[in-house]
DNA sequence: GAAAGTCAAGAGCAGTGCTCACATTTGTTG
DNA sequence: CAACAAATGTGAGCACTGCTCTTGACTTTC
């Protein structure tokens, strides 16, 4: 194992690193372009090579093998996904809650749209022999709903958040789950509001992926945007977001000092690393 | 192209054509064997060939290439997907319309969850270089949004769907897909309680993707089944469906004649087939 | 019995992931 | 500058894939 060079070393870079890096960089360049053309599971290491202009067990020097390089594309979307969602969340005021909410939904499904094969390995039926190592993929996997819970926490911290009118209930080992998701973020937002919020996040994943992979039949919808505009709409409502012109302190905000603050980290699944580790 | 029998003679079949029909029969039986171990993408005609103790080739013989018995293997899961939900739809009274929901919802998870590899082939992203037929995969393609829709308009047609409190609105172009929608499938529902199904069926099958397809992490939910069953609750909500202790009627049901009755096709995507045509 | 139709076998082509022995380049050091 | 060693590129090779085509054997039908 020649270059595991984790924890890159503290002195500059000798013009060897820097070429090998450029190079793993032509390499997942290429990587995404195939991925974009023919999707994952096609993903041949022989044809990154030819486009490479290299016979193909040179790129074995850079990727110890496909899987490796499913892994470097996989958080080289993540990324992409997570600061197009960020940028679009942070163009909006940090009170406008609603607005913020559809241009993190908006975000996802133009990005989704774009890229549809990096949509696929990321949100799709898995790669069949592959398997994402967590330790790696945790942290920018975790971008979105990360943003979706800040949203949703910052609204409720702000009394922005309406409780659910006469919802579902929240079991024992249910609540036992959220508490520990909730404890994790360092949320503030109840058992009921935060599993809406899991509910809205699997729904938007869920009315993107229909879209993006096809399961609406050809034709079905001949005014994707609106549908998908009027989905938003409803899972803002479903997610507590006031979309009405305010309704100003149904509930009193709440300050800090009441209640513990957004943490930095760790990921939304449990016990994992903090965001933007694998960069 | 020695062997299109389709429109199977009127004639008795041959024993030929016996053999030929059990053949294929034993060849989709261990592909489906083979895409529960190794998934769609990884599906090999050569493997099949040797379970089959036959030398590869031969089963070009009955099936045309990767792409067919592709196409077969995903019109068998549809329709087992299909029957499964249709059988738990029935097993309840036609009027527990909540309950029904429920059924089919989990109807929909358990099948997912035993057949992963066939729910991915569905429902995950689009196998690399297969395009489905829709004239051959729209028919039971389509039996789960049908069984939902009827579901629901069922529902409304008894005066027991909700009206939704503040949704959103419906514009000129996607009330223009609903009404073709609803013609096709000869639905009662109006617009907005429409679109609500629509997010609902999304809705329902992105909590499904992201249990079977591990998008939680693992362990991040403990109680999956409690998860599910919140969602459920909320989205039979969201659907406009009361799932409290009736409330009856809020709306007067409607009866025959007032509105057109539940078509027996064509599917819910436009132009196409009637469900079960290519069983 | 002969003709027609059907089927399995095996060779072969082009592609894949990956390994290994060998050759070449390249940065560093005596 | 020369020498060395590490890093990099090469090409052969193995086992696998989808798929085609020819050949020979078998079965049904006339």
């Amino acid at each position: 194992m020649p270059q595991t060079a984790s924890h890159p070393s503290p002195k500059p870079p000798t013009p060897r690193e820097r070429a090998r890096a450029r190079t793993i960089e032509d390499i997942v360049r290429l990587g995404r372009e195939h991925l974009a053309l023919h999707g994952a599971a096609a993903l041949s290491l022989r044809a990154v090579a030819r486009d490479l202009g290299v016979v193909s067990s040179a790129v074995y020097r850079y990727v110890e093998n496909r899987e490796e390089l499913l892994t470097l594309l996989l958080i080289d979307a993540y990324n992409e996904l997570g600061d197009e969602v960020d940028a679009a969340v942070a163009a909006l005021p940090a009170t406008d809650f609603a607005g913020r909410f559809s241009a993190l939904g908006s975000a996802v499904r133009r990005w989704a749209l774009r890229e549809p094969a990096g949509y696929g390995l990321l949100f799709g039926s898995p790669v069949p022999g592959y398997r994402a190592p967590a330790e790696r993929t945790t942290g920018p996997g975790t971008r979105v709903i990360y943003a979706l819970m800040a949203l949703l926490d910052g609204a409720y911290r702000a009394g922005r958040l309406a409780a659910p009118g006469d919802g579902a209930a929240v079991g024992p080992p249910l609540a036992a789950d959220l508490a520990r998701i909730r404890d994790g973020m360092g949320l503030a937002v109840p058992d009921r509001l935060l599993a809406r919020g899991a509910l809205v996040w699997t729904s938007l994943f869920g009315a993107i992926s229909f879209e993006v992979f096809g399961q609406y039949g050809a034709g079905t919808f001949a005014a994707p945007d609106e549908l998908f505009a009027h989905h938003l709409a409803a899972l803002a409502d479903l997610a507590g977001l006031r979309t009405a012109a305010d309704g100003a302190g149904e509930r009193p905000p709440i300050y800090p000092g009441q209640l513990p603050r957004l943490a930095a980290g760790p990921g939304f699944p449990s016990p994992l690393l903090s965001p933007g580790d694998a960069r």
